[in-house]
DNA sequence: AATGAATGAGCATTCATTCAT
DNA sequence: AATGAATGAATGCTCATTCAT
């Protein structure tokens, strides 16, 4: 009896339901954390009823497995899209955590989102961090592969990008921490916080260090 | 026998009741995490009343206060004992990460505590990581007059060593995550991880890096 | 039948609950005063679940806060209902007296809700004190202008008010004190009562009492 | 061995304790209400341990329970010692209310402890009501006698008493109700009180009040 | 007799989830 | 599909009372 343009409005509408609840949540757990992160205040923050949210999602803790990697496929493609236009291991690596820096503040959210997952969505931090490693090995391994370095094995490779994750991962702790540091003009703060990052990616900061047996 | 005896027990008691509910909070945190860590299973994991709790802790979040800086401190002892039998910056460096994976694995415990406290206790969590930047840093310094080498400035190390327990941190996280890996003997595991660490540490990984403009 | 009866239905229903659980609490504290007066007993009494007091009551001190002015508007109504029916003062004021027994013995919590109002809920108790002093401010100056008397002034009827809600107040007490004359056809007993407090009020018991010089 | 003063100290001491204990509850009762009151914080007051309590009371309520008669003594000691010196009944009513009124200036706590006792300790409540009411009957039994008037029945005298002991009681509330009469210089807000109520008692307000009939 | 730590029952409140409309 | 009231299990905390010392 109504055409098309009524059905498809139907399955629109349901999906811009769907995609109000999940930008809630994060906006939510940002706020309050995911422990704070109830139905109702999602729900309010949609605009829907609260029984409306289960015919979305199953459970709470099923919007909550799709919480990081949502929001975690924004920011890889964000950096990704940085990094891209740089040439050279040194400037892309650059781009990386400048362009990771630059997404914490303009999504203020996220920090949390990431780090409470850990805690409050387990499978879902297993798996955004399994995305985030294989991609960044995979860049590496390309890199090395481009500079006719010499090989190096694939957990080996694993094991040095978790130390890079970590590594700015904690700048970024860092920088929250301290709501002096948080306040002072971004950028400034930001390009020291590269600076230091990339001497001792190139070694420089501890190259002085004489091996066990010096 | 009888005096003195008696007056100590007291105390002694006391003091074992208390460590008691710290410990079964590690336990408890580790199992079920901050937020699964009710007074019921803290108090059933200690073995003592519900309302005992009360005696030694105003309230759950002065408990959660408590917990990390306390197991902190001993962790940090126990590395600083590792430490202090060491000579030159890279074996110590090594004994550092070596203590932390090894104390990592005899407190399984810890990880949760720590990560989640970030969440759950964020005044302790500011609390500890200060301790542990303060203090590494204070070591680093320490190092690079003995080796003579060029001096950085304070918030340059600082920076430094929030990557070094970054790196530290999530090559944990690395090991916690799998199950297989974690089941895998413990010791041959951690020396692959300690090995690639070192690695990173002399700048031998990316050491053919070149600079931005090479 | 459907839509209006349905929505009407909503509604009632609604407005139902509120009523149980206001009722519940005015037997339970009739029973077991505001202390015993838990969330579960009233709801229980009320025959729906805890969590359904929550939609209906923020906590347990706002139901207490509604439950004397709610239910002390009730009996002014029940009161003034028939005091309209009276002519002069004095048939009047022992229509007064002998409805609000009457109101006492049909509800056999509001002694209760009244008297521990004062430390349970003291601002409803002021609200209803006012409420009623106010009214029967009113009507004292009605009937005293109706019947030509000498003004007094506000304060002083006032006063009078006090005084007057005291002394029937005590009278309930003391018949709320022995179960036998709780026991007793209540109807006899409030018929002696009545004649008393009317003989006082008339001035007739001391109309005798000789001035402070006699 | 030892002589007689000590064992006579000890028995003092006990009692003293004992004694410790009854006013640091009517303290803690005036101040906190008998739901706030306790044994903590009772013990606190007293200067003692908690389980010391247990020595001299087998519970809370038994405390509760010699609260009122202990205080109430004191005010009926008081107001007595005040009424003796008046001639005639209404001189001797007017010290009654005046005394009574002082009292509980003095007394800041007596308030709440009376009117508590009818939920917290009933007993004691209905005892002390009793004393008063008896005590009271007796006095209006002797005036009467004394000014050759009408005998009237016990009954309707004691239900007499019961509305004058409710009138200066609701009075009393009165004044306790607003902070700005409490701040007033009591003496003369007591001044107006007692007026009124001596005009009342006269059957001065009301004796323009034409009967039913008429 | 005095102590004060230990006990555990009891309570108000929250919130994910269900379900009748 | 949308609603929002109803549900009831779970939780942190209090406090009168007990009891070992």
């Amino acid at each position: 009896m109504r055409r098309g343009g009524t059905r498809v409005s139907r399955a629109e509408k349901s999906e811009a339901i769907r995609r109000a609840l999940l930008e809630a949540a994060v906006t939510v757990v940002g706020r309050f954390g995911y422990a704070g992160a109830s139905i109702a205040r999602i729900t309010m923050s949609a605009e829907v009823a609260q029984g409306t949210f289960y015919n979305y999602f199953e459970s709470r803790d099923e919007l909550f497995s799709h919480l990081l990697p949502e929001i975690g496929k924004l920011m890889v493609t964000e950096i990704a899209d940085k990094v891209r236009a740089e040439k050279g291991f040194a400037a892309r690596e650059e781009a990386r955590i400048r362009a990771y820096l630059q997404f914490l503040r303009s999504n203020p959210g996220f920090y949390r989102v990431l780090r409470e997952a850990e805690t409050f969505a387990p499978e879902a931090h297993r798996e955004h961090m399994n995305n985030m490693v294989a991609g960044y090995v995979r860049a590496l391994r390309a890199e090395r592969q481009r500079a006719g370095a010499p090989r190096v094995s694939d957990s080996e490779i694993e094991k040095m990008v978790y130390m890079l994750l970590g590594a700015r991962d904690y700048l970024a702790m860092r920088l929250s921490v301290s709501p002096q540091r948080a306040a002072m003009a971004g950028g400034a703060t930001d390009d020291e916080t590269v600076r230091t990052y990339m001497r001792a990616i190139r070694g420089g900061l501890f190259d002085d260090v004489p091996d066990r047996a010096g």
